[in-house]
DNA sequence: TCGACGATTTAGGTATACCTAATAAGTAGG
DNA sequence: CCTACTTATTAGGTATACCTAAATCGTCGA
């Protein structure tokens, strides 16, 4: 038995695919392909299937599986996917604010040991950060007993008039373009301008008070959510 | 390849069988045999002897290991060994000075977090506490480049003559006596008189300034290592 | 010097989590 | 309603890190 199982009793690998699935249903937790999972896993689809065949047959199973037909979390997975999730961005949140990360570095290590804390650990960085409830991208962090709720906001790329908004979340996945985004003031909390959609569906904003318009690219305006704002 | 293999290279347990060498070699850093290794890994001796060749056989050899005739560690085995320790102390610290941890509770979560943190992660720690020296037990954190002070103190079950001791540090390991020890004020840097030697390699003593006296039993003598001290 | 006995290693096998290549199932156009 | 094509599954394999049982090796006492 290598792999290792904490004490929660899935192995590192398990937690990934059930917080891919998570992710990837979205709000209305639609099921997911094996493609759409394989991608976002960087796995061939083979090893997908096998993976929630697992899943699916446990004794407690934590997917809903159906042949060719995709999977959903089931009450059991949901739960861990969102524990996970919690542990991720109360790193995340610790990283940033009390180790004084560069907010680009903090999701690479929140990946890593968001499986292998103890609930005391998590217990004693949410209670020295004040128990929060937004990460430092703009995440809502899901609470201990597993509450998250919906996002609200609609990704830039989405945007059809112009307008003023607010920038709600920003993806923390590519620290590349974390960091770009971040150097031009695009951070959650900041308003945010929308001039006009550009071609190949890229955006041109400005950003807070300044009227230095910038040209985004369709994959960063897809990297950002945004509400709208009354002012 | 499902095992984590970390930024450095190797595995969580590959880490813990140097560590284990490191720890069972002494200052004298002599051979280790695989039933020693067996028994402190919990693990079978037959796996053991196939680490250990994969170690000796990889082409930057982590140990030199010759049949029937132990292991010992090579440079760049040490070094990973003294880099681990180095990780797992300054964690340990951290639960405890930053997070609060109750004494017995760091080394377990610090023995699952050595293994996954980054160096920016270490350095960030280490920054905090102000670049520490010793651990919450009394151990020394291994540097940066990979020193550490050899231990002058000696096993409380070494002691021959009684009289006054310091302690110099508590062995960690074991949660529950750990706990009980220092439920008597036996921790790091407490004073300890030695009273008397008892049946079965016990031991009689009082600590601090109590009069009280305290029947230690040998498994517990032998967590304690102490210094004479002058008055 | 010869066993006996314990220590160690070899042989053969398991589980996890991957992969590639081959096959089968859905789905949409003609 | 039947292909052509895409998506998904099955089949067969690999690496890591374990295990048990069956050899062997080394040493120590007679
Ligand atoms: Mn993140
Ligand atoms: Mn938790
Ligand atoms: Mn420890
Ligand atoms: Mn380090």
């Amino acid at each position: 038995m290598p792999v290792r199982r904490r004490t929660n009793g899935n192995s590192e690998s398990v937690d990934n695919y059930l917080k891919a699935i998570l992710s990837l249903g979205g709000p209305g937790e639609h099921r997911v392909t094996s493609t759409a999972l394989a991608e976002r896993l960087g796995v061939a689809p083979a090893s997908i299937t096998n993976m929630l065949q697992k899943l699916a047959g446990a004794m407690e199973p934590l997917v809903e599986y159906e042949r060719h037909r995709g999977v959903k979390l089931s009450s059991a997975g949901k739960r861990r996917a969102l524990e996970v999730v919690r542990h991720h961005r109360l790193i995340e949140t610790f990283l940033y604010k009390v180790l004084d990360y560069p907010i680009e570095e903090v999701h690479d290590e929140a990946e890593r040991l968001e499986h292998f804390i103890s609930e005391r650990f998590e217990e004693r960085i949410a209670a020295k950060l004040g128990h929060p409830t937004i990460d430092p991208h703009g995440h809502f962090i899901p609470t201990m007993e597993g509450e998250m709720p919906a996002q609200a906001s609609i990704v830039l790329t989405e945007v059809v008039d112009g307008g003023t908004f607010l920038i709600d979340s920003v993806d923390d996945r590519d620290a590349e373009t974390l960091k770009a985004l971040e150097a031009q003031g695009i951070k959650a909390g900041a308003r945010l301008k929308v001039k006009r959609r550009t071609a190949a569906e890229g955006c041109l904003v400005s950003v807070g008070r300044s009227a230095k318009a910038l040209d985004l690219s369709r994959e960063m305006a897809g990297d950002i959510r945004i509400v709208p704002v009354g002012s």
